[in-house]
DNA sequence: AGTTCCTTCATTTTT
DNA sequence: TGAAGGAACT
């Protein structure tokens, strides 16, 4: 009865926005019987697409929610879905829609005990595997600086679906060995790292047909969001639940691939239609956020790349401004013609200053715009840098929890078992290490054993009680919401009170802080919805909007849209960098440009330095290559300083 | 346990 | 240049 109410109330809304589509757009939408590839250019409404299709396929009954599986690569994508799904049909309860690795937790924990792991697992963040791999070497008497190589290569890996005891993985090289002595450590902290949630739910998918085979029939639709970023895993991931692909819906621009350094596989999007036999792509064309002369820069632009599948971007709306290509001297006076630029737009035409973005290659680039902003008083935020989760009093707090959940996490266990100091330090931490390698426990046990069975200095031993007596009544409190077991930590701990001692600038931004993680924390009902939460969503807590100029790199800028953008540092060797120059991979790096283009509705802002200082040492660089491959009738050259003041 | 000095090394980082 | 990590000192 519910179902009926609910198709014909909003049979009306379904049949607006159906009616709201370009023909393309629409034809994306009711295409349900065959594998269905849309590719998607900049700007041409690929998100209104997808939920749309899949409020269509809900209001029509043609599946219930919860045989609708949406995948997306990005939280913010998946939160931009969520409500702008709702905002069309309040039927959207129970569908499937998540990032990757959320979806992959979430069947994970349903059936951990099938690849042997415990179902209470902790994710471990980039942070944690960067402490294994230094441990191991450590232990192996290798010099820590290869880690952060070794994770990545781990991680790549794991990308290609690759597990230590695939024969692929050299066991001579260091590299492989480290591989296979990190997953068993991390599988003895009942952990697994991003990589292996994809991983694992493959390995259940493959070793037990029945369970594939519920999920199989559960999803009778699957859409993906930005395919051309998907990597090896994921593709059999999805190819296991949809090996025809019926009832696949993949979206995606391989013009703004740009990830192909962690693992992603352009040739997934490019190789669709022989995947999935019958497949009917669309090309989504018409593009809603930038005038001509943008799209036809961008255009021009990306025309260039030999690999792609081929489409061009248009508007109905009228030409606009050129895009603007300046010259400059150098980054101090790049920065400071963007700065005046910003300044009299602002001026001049209103320009809100959160309609504004620098866009970067690299990090470094964004300290001389700080520092001029600073100087000429233009609000801005560096988007991007440490992010929320990623603080030091925030990750205490968490390993807290996580060793209250899961006492095998040793590394959370290793993180706080001396924070607030308590008298546990390294001697203490490092005995315990040789009692847990020697009987294969975990670090905890190994903490409770000691104290159980040999003598201690009593100072220690006393702090050692006190710590695990804490631990262990936490573990029983089943009844406290998650924002009161963190509130208790603070306290008994005397974390808290440590801060407040302290009396610096520093203590007191941390207090803030978490007192903020405390209010993030009510939303949780319990101690591991929350853990599954900070570990799979590395957001901040949603802070005000600010109307400021965003700073941030070329990859953040995916998906979001400016009235102005400004493009810094095209200079061959920094745009491209040199790097992917020496690699090859220009292509990429020129869907880079694309996507920095395209990100701008009304003004599109380039500049160049002739020279540049980088590692202190002052550098003549060429003008970008990419400048030249702009067509000219979309691009005004500036060359002269004052040419910006028109 | 905390500090200070010295060496090293400088892409991108949705999860 | 300047940040980060490790060694060496206090």
């Amino acid at each position: 009865m519910q179902i009926t109410e609910n198709i014909l109330r909003k049979d009306t809304d379904i049949d607006k926005e159906l009616q709201s589509l370009n023909a393309e757009q629409y034809d994306a939408v009711v295409t349900l019987d065959r594998p269905l590839l849309v590719l998607s250019g900049a700007g041409t409404g690929k998100t209104k697409v997808l939920t749309t299709k899949i409020a269509y396929i809900i209001e029509n009954g043609f599946a219930f929610p919860s045989q609708i599986l949406a995948v997306t690569f990005s939280n913010r994508a998946a939160r931009e879905m969520k409500e702008r799904l709702f905002g069309i049909t309040s039927s959207a309860m129970g569908v499937w829609l998540g990032t990757f690795h959320s979806i992959c937790a979430k069947i994970l924990r349903s059936h951990a005990e099938a690849v042997g792991i415990s179902r209470d697992f902790t994710i471990l963040d980039a942070d944690d595997q960067l402490k294994v791999v230094k441990q191991i070497l450590k232990e192996m008497n290798i010099d820590a600086k290869a880690a952060p190589g070794i994770v990545a290569k781990i991680s790549r890996w794991k990308d290609k679906g690759i597990s230590p005891d695939n024969p692929s993985v050299d066991k001579t090289t260091q590299e492989g060995r480290v591989y296979k002595v990190y997953q068993e450590r991390i599988v003895s902290y009942d952990s697994v790292d991003f990589g292996d949630l994809l991983l694992y739910v493959v390995q259940i998918f493959k070793e037990n047909p029945d369970i594939l085979q519920t999920y199989r029939n559960r999803f009778k639709y699957i859409l993906v969001d930005e395919y051309q970023d998907t990597n090896v895993a994921q593709y059999l991931w999805l190819r296991m639940l949809s090996p025809l692909g019926q009832g696949l819906c993949c979206v995606g621009d391989d013009d703004q691939a740009i990830y192909s350094w962690r693992g992603a596989e352009v040739g997934n999007i490019l190789r669709f239609e022989k995947d999935f036999p019958n497949t009917k792509t669309v090309r989504l064309e018409q593009n809603y956020r930038s005038t001509g002369h943008i799209l036809g820069a961008a255009a021009s632009l990306i025309s260039n790349n030999q690999m792609r599948l081929g489409k061009t971007i248009w508007t109905a709306d009228g030409d606009g401004d050129k895009v603007i290509v300046q010259r400059v001297y150098n980054g101090y006076e790049e920065a400071q013609v963007v700065s005046e630029k910003i300044e009299q737009l602002h001026r001049k035409y209103d320009l809100d200053y959160k309609n504004a973005a620098v866009l970067v290659r690299a990090g470094f680039q964004t300290r001389e715009f700080e520092e001029r902003f600073i100087a000429n008083g233009i609000p801005y935020k560096v988007v991007g840098g440490l992010k929320f989760y990623d603080r030091q009093e925030i990750k205490d707090i968490v390993a807290y929890m996580r060793l209250i959940y899961q006492p095998n996490d040793s590394l959370a266990f290793e993180r706080i078992v001396n924070v607030p100091k308590r008298g546990i330090g390294a001697s203490a931490v490092a005995k315990f290490y040789t009692v847990a390698s020697e009987k294969n426990i975990s670090l905890y046990l190994a903490a409770k054993d000691i104290l159980e069975h040999e003598t201690l200095r009593p100072s220690l031993k006393h702090s050692l009680d006190e710590f695990i007596k804490f631990i262990e009544s936490m573990r029983l409190r089943h009844d406290l919401k998650s924002a009161d077991i963190a509130r208790i930590i603070l306290d008994e701990t005397g974390y808290a009170e440590a801060l407040k001692q302290e009396k610096t600038l520093e203590s007191q931004a941390r207090l803030e802080n978490l007192k903020e993680l405390l209010q993030a924390l009510e939303e949780f009902e319990d101690l591991p919805s929350f853990i599954e939460h900070i570990s799979l969503v590395m957001d901040s807590p949603k802070t005000e909007e600010d109307n400021v100029v965003s700073i941030m790199t070329l990859h953040s800028a995916k998906g979001l849209e400016f009235d102005a953008v400004f493009l810094g540092g095209w200079e061959d060797g920094v745009f491209p960098h040199n790097l992917s120059i020496q690699e090859g991979n220009v292509e990429e790096e020129r869907r880079l440009a694309y996507v920095g283009i395209t990100r701008a509705r009304k003004l599109t802002f380039i500049t160049y330095a002739l020279n540049r200082k980088i590692h202190n040492q002052w550098q003549a660089n060429m003008p970008s290559r990419f400048l030249s491959e702009l067509s000219p009738e979309h691009i005004t050259h500036i060359t002269g300083r004052s040419g910006c003041f028109s």
